[in-house]
DNA sequence: CTAAATCCTCTAGCGACTACAGCTTCAAGA
DNA sequence: TCTTGAAGCTGTAGTCGCTAGAGGATTTAG
């Protein structure tokens, strides 16, 4: 009898995907950064991934979809593999992001008003040269708008 | 005598982007991806603007500053420059971006909630092992929060 | 006429993936 | 045992909207 692996706790990458609702290539791609560890490979040079990573894998999707950098994922992966520091970083890192999410906030506030105006004033039908839209484009004069830099809005 | 070129409307690049707050860098960008029009060149190869050009460039920046994305102003700009169309497509555009700038604001906002409930919970001090931020980001179950895809927080 | 400031083109980098080409390996059915 | 199709592999390039830098040319003020 050869040994029997655990088989509920090896997986090949496009079930790690599946499990944690993360695409093989993002999985892959984290491997590259170091987010997550090179896992064990199959003669056939094949990934095989354990119970572990499942979890590391949830903590990086948890993370990122909260809105945190990788570069502070980094650094809350490292605090949680050592579990003697204090916590005052994690807590650091959480409120730093905290605040920029609050100001992102208030930007795109001050954005969909500033839209809102623009949109009121035309409601279609006239032509360009009289589009209060194309308008106010053109003439920032008349913006209540003060803009502290751009806005990405990419998401 | 030579004739005297009208200074006040000719302009290098660097004129310019004092002008309208845009970086040189920018100009060329916009120049390359076809918002801005090329413009006259000196007998040594150095752009030269005219007052047609701040203006244009007064808009994409006031555009871009309101978070429209370049493929929006360019059309944007089609339309104003062609004044016997219909402002409809400005008012599908306009509004359609207001429409993504409220879903990004929902989003933030849910996120804003779960790390304050994440960050409040522990006030740094404590060791990692017991940190609720560490756990909280480890065992997505405690989670109030239903994530429709991640959000880019870059800007 | 010289020197400093500005300008030019071209290329690469950012972040966090995503997509593709061209190949190899695995697993299940006949 | 063989076949076939799904899934895996590496490596490279593309996305967006710039930004930075190299290495050189031009302009302009003194």
């Amino acid at each position: 009898m050869t040994p029997r692996p655990r088989l509920d706790t090896v997986m090949p990458i496009g079930q790690l995907a599946k499990h944690t609702a993360v695409k093989v290539e993002t999985i892959r791609y984290y491997e590259q950064v170091g987010l997550l560890p090179p896992p064990e490979r199959t003669e056939g040079n094949q990934r095989r991934y354990g119970r572990r990573h499942v979890e590391r894998l949830a903590f990086i999707r948890h993370a990122r979809d909260l809105g945190f950098a990788v570069e502070s994922i980094r650094a809350l992966l490292t605090l949680s593999d050592n579990p003697a520091t204090p916590c005052d970083d994690a807590h650091v890192i959480a409120t730093a992001h905290l605040a920029e999410v609050r100001h992102k906030i208030a930007r795109l506030r001050s954005l969909e008003q500033e839209l809102e105006r623009i949109a009121a004033t035309c409601s279609g039908g006239v032509e360009v040269c009289d589009c209060a839209i194309i308008e106010a484009l053109a003439d920032h004069s008349q913006c209540r708008h003060h803009e502290d830099g751009r806005v990405d809005l990419r998401s």
